[in-house]
DNA sequence: CGTTAGGTTGAGCAATATCAAATTCGGTGG
DNA sequence: CCACCGAATTTGATATTGCTCAACCTAACG
């Protein structure tokens, strides 16, 4: 293939250096992260199955997943989506049990942060780390109540344009995104099983967004044409950074 | 009033010491928070608002209270619900900022937690309580995919079967709910914005189950008179615990 | 080129929302 | 104890959103 998938060497950093001033060592300590490239996941396969043990900690290098629960009858919800630079299993100390299954939607390569678990636990030789993983579960944490309000109170429109936000914003924070142009790997079931739609309704969803220019989204590339009013239509807030001034 | 409402001595105690076993200086860590009342709020008050800084860890000692994000246009949705026992805003190190607010239901009287957060560091000194502490977490986040899944893929019903199982599952493994009873102080309106319904339909959804003879709900207390039914309904399972018996 | 997964369209329907008007309940002052 | 008040619940009628089913189309891929 033309342009081999290469791991950006900055993956890292954009995503750990971003709120936190590291220090050398301690970006020393992402680049073996880099260096430990633990396996590749084929689209489809499962990083983690809900209920069995997390042994281990891992950073998504490439690819994309996402967290997905299934109900008996095979209705599936996705609770969140796993980017480039996201961690899975990724804990304090003790090992405990997934408590969803973690599904790849594209080819997934996975390096092992078992360090990065240890040096979040050992603040005091990686002050930096520390926070800036204490940053990054606030984050994640964000997200995750931005879709619960997402499914519980948005129309679908709404949800949409929520969601095309939240990867646009988590995209290009990481340098993975630029001029809102996304990657965007998922089919229109995936996206109804993120958005709790149906596929036909987000399709015509989907439609509608386009004949109002709002976005331009083919089979593999998601453009925003007017982030404003997709940030405004989904009331879409990026999360607080943690900031020198106080806030009043 | 009668029976003052009296800080059940082992709340705490139940809350962390029921996954791992607690040595005596850790449970009396927890005995410390207990006889450190931070303050009491009134219902409908905040005790944290979204966006605000998170200043120390705090333990909620008796009354409920809610995470609920609030759209510009006046809905709401309620992302969890807050029990005695529970924590808010205890993260590992940095001070961060709410990503949402924290709205008492009843009266709350809140401890504080600071020297938790502290033992969630220094796992050396106080492994068991650390350990706890991460399995605190992981069944917090086991109720918030469950919260998304039912907002996501769930009927009304099942998403109000699922929530009381969900209710009656935490409190009773605190010791504050005996035979599917319990104190329900949450108006339908508020059941409403958990659920992700409109009042009127919550009301509807309640009168079926009740006329199936699976609940009593009253202005204050909830009675689930068919527990099994109601799980099966909902499709509710209880977080995964530690065990020592490996899972196959 | 044929196959197939994914996307699109139309028609009818079901679940849930909205609106508006009772009614009940828990307190509260007389 | 009674009458009253506001909040919460309940009810009925109607509207809407989003779902289901079924067919058809399109593009990527072997």
């Amino acid at each position: 293939m033309a342009h081999a998938q290469r791991i950006s060497t900055g993956l890292l950093s954009a995503r750990f250096g971003r709120a936190v001033t590291l220090a050398d060592h301690e970006i020393a300590l992402l680049h073996t992260i880099e260096m430990r490239p633990r396996g590749i996941f084929a689209p489809d396969s499962r990083l983690l199955a809900e209920g069995a043990e997390v042994r281990t900690a891992s950073i998504i290098m490439s690819g994309w997943a996402c967290y997905i629960r299934q109900l008996a009858d095979g209705r599936r919800q996705v609770l969140g989506i796993v980017l480039p630079g996201d961690a899975i299993g990724l804990s304090r100390q003790v090992q405990l049990v997934a408590s969803s299954t973690v599904l790849a939607i594209t080819q997934v390569r996975v390096a092992d942060a078992s360090n990065l678990a240890g040096a979040w636990r050992d603040a005091a030789r990686y002050p930096g780390l520390a926070a800036a993983l204490d940053v990054v579960a606030a984050e994640d944490q964000h997200f995750l109540f931005g879709q619960i309000t997402r499914l519980g109170r948005q129309t679908a429109y709404e949800r949409l344009a929520h969601f095309f936000c939240e990867l646009e914003y988590r995209l290009s924070s990481r340098g993975l995104s630029m001029n809102h142009e996304l990657m965007m790997p998922m089919t229109q079931e995936l996206i109804a099983d993120v958005a709790g739609l149906s596929v036909v309704h987000v399709n015509r969803t989907l439609q509608q967004m386009r004949r109002e220019g709002r976005i331009e989204l083919t089979r593999s590339k998601l453009v925003i044409l007017d982030l404003p009013a997709l940030r405004e239509a989904g009331e879409f807030h990026a999360p607080f950074m943690t900031r020198s001034s106080p806030v009043k």
